[in-house]
DNA sequence: TGTACATCAGTGAACGCGCGTTCACTGATGTAC
DNA sequence: TGTACATCAGTGAACGCGCGTTCACTGATGTAC
């Protein structure tokens, strides 16, 4: 359970667009702090209002009240906004995740403990500004891509290590697999609920929830 | 199984970008139709090149060897383009289920139908050129979106009805749902698998066609 | 079958715009003595 | 505690570029008689 990634993606054939992702600099003064925070609140707006694709760099300035130099001392290009955004989503998303595998859990507890987590991570998404759409980017965006894939990969294999206790003699690699796999079928039906009316997102959080566990289970106690 | 939509997505909220989707005109003679071939293959070969977000009219225009007004005679913009390219990527592989689904299929067999469908739709998105980025444009980009989720609306409603003839006493109306979550199950599942090393796609592929059999039968014999 | 004409299809050239990006600069903050 | 200086943070103004889009036009195709 160390080491190098567990997952090694594949990286494109396709030209390789290597975007600088990178901040440009930390600031050392609170004033800079202060700018970086107003950066990315309004860039997290204007997802909201115009969507990822018309989020640009100068709008980002107008909307946040700098000018375009004091953007570019931070960042580069609007990539490296994304993705400190989602870094943060992502963070949010596996700590609210973190608290819930903590408890206990057994066999009985684990279906509910997965829709509630399902239940917790959609309204993790609303509640933050551009959520939805940070995490369609994150999922869509080349660039941005490996964002979500290493947040993903980290915590299905924290999440395998706590049900590795819960299941002892089970097997670490499949358990690992089914966890990654689950992971991404979560993420996905959170997105999929997003476009559907809230009397019906329910049962889809339930039924996901019910898939996911009885797999799990399945897998476990191989 | 007739009448409007069976599942009316909600509407966003925000600043509605209302864009033209629709082809200008259709060709009358087949120069016509000769040029708007050119123009989506062009734009597909340039999807695999470039990326979706880099895609533009004039760069179209440019692999295509035609001018601006020429494009501009059939598509209002890239979304337009996207569009056609999506609902031609949509029909190859609804076509395609709709053969597999045609077979006789009881409960014995279900998994593995499932199975094939899966690996079919991923080495066909694998085959489109451009595939891959029209699927995953269709699933980020909100002026998109509606193409994808028509289809998927149908092509649930169309496998329903089957698998009632295959389960009678089964109820309509919740197999609905579990069909239409199958299917963008499946279809996130081909799209986590594009980015995954090949050696590793079966096992993924095997295991989600294990949990969407086991969704179903529990289902559909309720 | 030939010619005249209407419609269809695509060209060449240009436009205004917002994009990303940078330069030389001013003002704010922190620090050494 | 005050002053001089170094560093940090942000400004104003401008740039070249590719974007979407349109205009007036030419050439290709089909059709009526």
């Amino acid at each position: 359970m160390t080491g190098g990634p567990r997952f090694p993606h594949r990286h494109e054939a396709m030209t390789v667009i290597e975007t600088d992702l990178q901040r440009r600099k930390d600031p050392k003064q609170s004033r800079g702090q202060k700018t970086i925070r107003l950066i990315l609140a309004a860039a997290a707006e204007l997802l909201e209002e115009v969507g990822f694709e018309r989020l640009s760099t100068n709008l980002v300035c107008k909307k946040a009240g700098l000018t375009p130099p004091a953007l570019y001392r931070y960042f580069p290009n609007k990539y490296a906004i994304m993705t400190e955004l989602g870094e943060e989503l992502m963070e949010s998303q596996n700590s609210g995740l973190r608290l819930l595998y903590g408890q206990s859990l057994d066999g009985a507890d684990l279906e509910d403990t997965i829709y509630q987590s399902l239940k917790q991570q959609l309204e993790l998404t609303e509640e933050i500004t551009g959520g939805r759409w940070i995490l369609r980017a994150l999922h869509a965006t080349p660039a941005l891509c490996d964002v979500r894939t290493r947040s993903h990969d980290l915590i299905a294999e924290e999440v395998t290590k706590v049900l590795l206790e819960q299941f002892p003699g089970s097997q670490a690699e499949p358990l690992l697999q089914t966890m990654r796999l689950s992971i991404e079928l979560g993420y996905s039906v959170i997105e999929y609920a997003l476009d559907v009316p809230n009397a019906n997102r329910e049962a889809i959080l339930r039924e996901t929830a019910g898939l996911i566990a009885w797999n799990i289970k399945r897998v476990a106690t191989a």
